[in-house]
Formats: structure tokens, sequence, C-alpha cells
DNA sequence: TAAATTTACATAAGTACTTATATAAATACT
DNA sequence: AGTATTTATATAAGTACTTATGTAAATTTA
């Protein structure tokens, strides 16, 4: 059946626009959905300004958007009730609110921002053309999304750089100049879930005399000359080895880097014949936590003084007993 | 303030799209308002559809424009409220819903087909333009409406155009060739609003005999080359005139054709030292009265046998006490 | 030929906006 | 300084769609 609307020319413009909006609207959803990412897409526009801005005001957002109030305060309404977006009153004028991004918003915008990138550019790809007339434009748009979805096309899109920048991710073995990177990486990842204290990083920096020339081992994931991920086999007071100091830089996230880094750890320390490796995390961690078990670690029971305080869970992995997914 | 949809670019178009929508929508909400037409821009598509395929279902016209059903069946239904569209079930499969256009929205659409011409060529004068990639297409589109919207452009655009035909039309006396088309012209409009009987037709050929030569008056209007309007001036039994015979050719609505001839008529009569004009109407054609009055006749009582049946009012303009608003 | 599936349309409820209106604080006016 | 206006935000209700689901007729399948 041919398209009418198409038929219609311009005098059909204003709902073909509106078609074409609502079905880019539900396949940009579908792609959220399909990363696990709870994030509606209408509130984008209202999100990034205030990502961009900082801190902007429910006036400056309409402005911006050129949407009615309304619109905005209750995109905003949402977006605070997802806990991503927070408001404080202004001190001058009290009618304000100004908003800013929270923590849990942050993270979550680290976690868009490459697929951010991914969709923007495969749009760009496919309008991208030279065309005579609006209306032309649209119609080779929509004939393109008619062929292969926007859904299917940003995914494969996606697959495709994020495979060429994992690719392109080396472990390394530890090196004296890679110290400063280690301490770095170690102490953001720190600062992002619990309280740090200032001699930390120094602690973290003198690695090679704490972990490397205690029997340690410290691989480091590289991407096109920047460490952006670390981990570390430390050898406990009984003689095993721990699996520790995993930190992967945020920017460099949906990489698989913590995933390459642990992989590279258990084949090492099959290599080295250990009968087992443990570690100890916080239940708070439920995204490593998943990993840690996909990859076949197990939950141990704790003991009383563990080494650190802010693990609240043991894990043990089995070479004899080993369990690999394959993922 | 600059606009922040823009600057986002390919990753705001979904959104971008949908306010370009909404805001055209408006803005030819106001035409139709402004030209006093009751309908809805959003019923245009199933409106028109129903137009081109004269005989449609909820079905077909789901398929042609890919909306949902349920939105093509609240469509209908606000056209069918308005009286517009009519339904019958189909004779062998008795789930289906036969939609077809009613008079009043063929005699809508004669109405609003010029206007839509108007707008389907401003908009293209709009959007006819190259440019390499959607988002430019539309960032420049949008520049235009900011500079001067689309209800100006529009209003602006028609008036033009209509000027342009209203000023190709003539106000011609009768000749012998004009019979035919004075007499067509007629019983369209006979048969628009009332019981027309066949032999009418022959009738009102030979007005020549039953007009002209009764001491009456016959003008046509000429738009290149084809006679779109007629008026008579016709000698009543007391000498006096009576103004009637008056038709436009739906076809060419909205020229003020019919105003047009009435001034013509009006001055005619006034050069001929006539102290007043009668005319004959139904109450039911309110647009005819209201332009009646406009241009100065008034009511007078009706005689007890009145020379047409189908007359309900008599009105009479007298030339002493002529009024001429000038429109 | 009865049962299962599909088709055509109806209806209810949700959503992402809109318009209209309200309220309190800030600013401008006299 | 007191009053009127403007600004910043909130809230209610409407709209043009959507999804989800229901019903009856037609068609296919067993």
């Amino acid at each position: 059946m041919k398209d009418e609307l198409q038929r219609l020319q311009e005098l059909g413009l204003g709902s073909r626009l509106n078609r074409l909006s609502v079905h880019m609207m539900k396949d940009i959803r579908a792609v959220y959905e399909h990363f696990d990412i709870d994030f509606d897409p209408f509130l984008f526009p209202i999100f990034k300004m205030i990502i961009d801005a900082e801190k902007t005001t429910t006036t400056a957002i309409q402005d911006g958007l050129q949407y009615t109030q309304p619109a905005i305060t209750q995109g905003l309404k949402k977006l605070e009730d997802k806990g991503l977006v927070a408001f404080e009153m202004d001190k001058s004028d009290k009618r304000k609110k100004i908003f800013a991004i929270t923590a849990k918003g942050k993270a979550l915008h680290l976690k868009m921002k490459p697929l951010w990138k991914s969709m923007d550019n495969c749009v760009k790809e496919l309008t991208h053309f030279s065309a005579s007339s609006l209306t032309q434009h649209i119609f080779d748009f929509e004939q393109r999304l008619a062929q292969k979805s926007l859904k299917e096309r940003i995914l494969a899109y996606h697959q495709k750089t994020t495979q060429i920048a994992m690719q392109n991710v080396t472990i390394e073995n530890f090196k004296p100049e890679y110290a400063k990177d280690f301490a770095r990486l170690n102490v953001e990842w720190l600062e992002k879930y619990f309280e740090v204290e200032p001699h930390d990083a120094e602690l973290l920096e003198r690695c090679e005399e704490t972990i490397i020339n205690k029997n340690g081992y410290i691989f480091c994931a590289k991407l096109e000359n920047d460490i952006v991920g670390t981990a570390a086999l430390i050898q406990m007071p009984n003689g095993g080895y721990e699996l520790g100091k995993m930190a992967v830089s945020p920017k460099n996230q949906g990489l698989k880097i913590g995933q390459q880094l642990m992989r590279h750890c258990l084949d090492f320390a099959e290599s080295k014949n250990w009968k087992n490796l443990i570690l100890y995390s916080n239940r708070m961690l439920e995204n490593a936590i998943y990993i840690y078990k996909k990859y076949g670690f197990k939950e141990i029971p704790m003991e009383e003084n563990p080494p650190y305080e802010r693990s609240n869970i043991k894990m043990e992995y089995r070479f004899n007993a080993k369990i690999d997914t394959g993922l």
C-alpha cells in the first residue's frame, strides 16, 4: 500500500513530521531498552540541557527548548522522580528553582554518553545527503528507515564502533611510569563510592613497593596511549592471591575493559597453577558482583577481620572447579 | 536565547520534528479560523483520503496513512460528528464500514480547495531549496518561519493568488453564445439546494426569449474564456426590476465573483435611475443573505403568492436610501 | 462442519504535550 | 511606601495520538 501522506506532499507535511517524530522516538526508546538503560527519550532535551548548563532554571530550559513552561515543569518532575536531577531554591530570588544533575544522573550520563555519540553519528549518516526540498529529504529518510529500522541501524553502528575501540584495548604488565595512572584510576573509583582519605593517592602511587615487591602483579589496560583500567593480583599473608584494585576510567565505559582485565587475570593465575583467587567487594556494587559471578566467582564466608573496611562480601574462584561461561 | 534543540543536532531530531509539526499545525489552524472555516487540520489526511478515494474503509485509511487503527476510528468519528463524512455497512462483509463524503463535506471541500492549493504552493516555496542534510533543511525552514510566520505567509500568498484571479474576472453583457453556460450554472446551483426538474435547463437556455426580450438584462462573469458566474435583472409585472439568477461556479469560489456581479448590477440599476431593486431568496441560504444585507438590501414583507416556490424572504434595495459599506 | 485463527472495528486508559488559570515573589510605577 | 505589573513556577483539564484489549464477522484449518 502506498503512503498517502507522501502523496499529499507539502499539505500533509505537518502530520508527516509528527509521524516521523513518533517513529524515531519509539525506536530510540527500544535502543535504550536494549541496553537496559532506564531513560525516557522524551526527557533527553531537558536532561542534556541541565548537564550542559550544570545549573539552570525552569525558565532557562523553556527558553532554550521552546516548549511551554508546563511541559518543562512536568519533564523536570519526572527527572526528579527518577532521581536524575535535583534542585535547590535560589538564594536571592526565592521563586527560582536551580536544577542540577545528581550523582545518579551523572552515572547514567556516563553510561549513555557513548550511546548518544553512536546515535548522533548514525542519524547523521542517515540524514546527511543532499536534497532539493524538505519533503524530498523526509521522503528519502523514511525510505531508509523502512529498509532497515533506526533501532537496528543504531545497534549495528554502536556495536561496530565499540568493537573497534575494544580491539584497541591492550592489557600490559606494570611499568614504573604507570604508577601515577594506577593511583589516579583507583582514587577516582574509590571517590565515586566511598570516603577516601588524602593519603590514599600517595599510598597507591607507591604500588611498586606495596604490591610488586611483595610478589604481586599489576596489569594496566591501555587505549591509544592512555591507561584506562587497572587490576592487581596481591599476595595474601597465607600465600594465596587476591584479585583487587580493579578500576576502569568512567570515560571509557561500555568497552568491557573490566571484563578484559578479569579474563587476563584469570588466565595469568591459571598459567601460574594457582588453585584459587579471592576477592573482596561490597554488596552495594551490584553490577560488579554480577560480573564476578558471571566469570565463576562464588561467595564464601567472610572472615572476622576483613582486610578492607568497605568490603562486606568475599568471593572465591576455584581453578579445579572452574566454570567458564565463555562470556 | 539560542535554540538548544538546534544545538543538539541529530540527537534532538525526534523532539525537533515534533515541535515543528505542532508549530505548523497551530498556524494552519489559525489560517482556517481566519477564513471562518470550521475544519480541524489534524483531520486533513483522513478527510483528503476519503475525498480522493470516494469510498473507503477504516482499514484502507489506516494502511494509507500509517497511523494506528484507533487513531483513524477516532478521526472518522469526529468527521462524522461534524457531518462531513458518512458511512454505510458493506453489503457482503458486514464488518466493514464504507465511508464517503456528505453534501456538507463536499461543500466544505469546495470552499477549502483553493486554500489548500495556496497552502501547498506556499509551503513548497518555503521548503523547495537545496540542503545537504535533513537538519540543515529543518534549520533553514525554522529560520524562515521565525522571520515571518507560516500563517502570515499563507494568508499573503492566498490573497495574492486570489487577487490575481479576481482581477481577471470581467463582467460581460449577454451574448447568445452564453445561453448554455447561463443555463448550466443556474441548474448546478438549483441542484445543490433544491429539487430541480429536467425541463428547467431547457427553460433557462431560452433566456433570451424569457428574460432579454422582456426588457431584462443578463450579465456573465468571465474568467479566462470560461463563464463562471451569472446574474440577471428581470422586469416584474409592475415594471420594477428583480435581481435574480445569481449563480457562481463552485469551482471558482473565493474570488468574490458573486459580489462583483452584485456590484455591477447595482451600478447598472443606478445608471438607469431605477428607484429600487427586489430579490427573492431562501432563509436557508445564510451566506447569500448576509451578502445581500452587506450590500444594502433590506428585508420587506413577502406577498401572498411569491413568484418562486422556493423563496421565503423578499428583499429590497432602495437607491435613494443607499447604504454602501464599501465592501 | 466445527473449531481456531484472522480481520475489521470499538473502547478504555495512558502519554506527552497543549491551553488556561492560579499563586507567590520580584520589580516597576506613582 | 503602597499599588500595579511582571516573572517564575504549579496545577488542572483538554487533545491527538498511543497501547492494550474486546467483540463480532469472515476465513482458514482440522
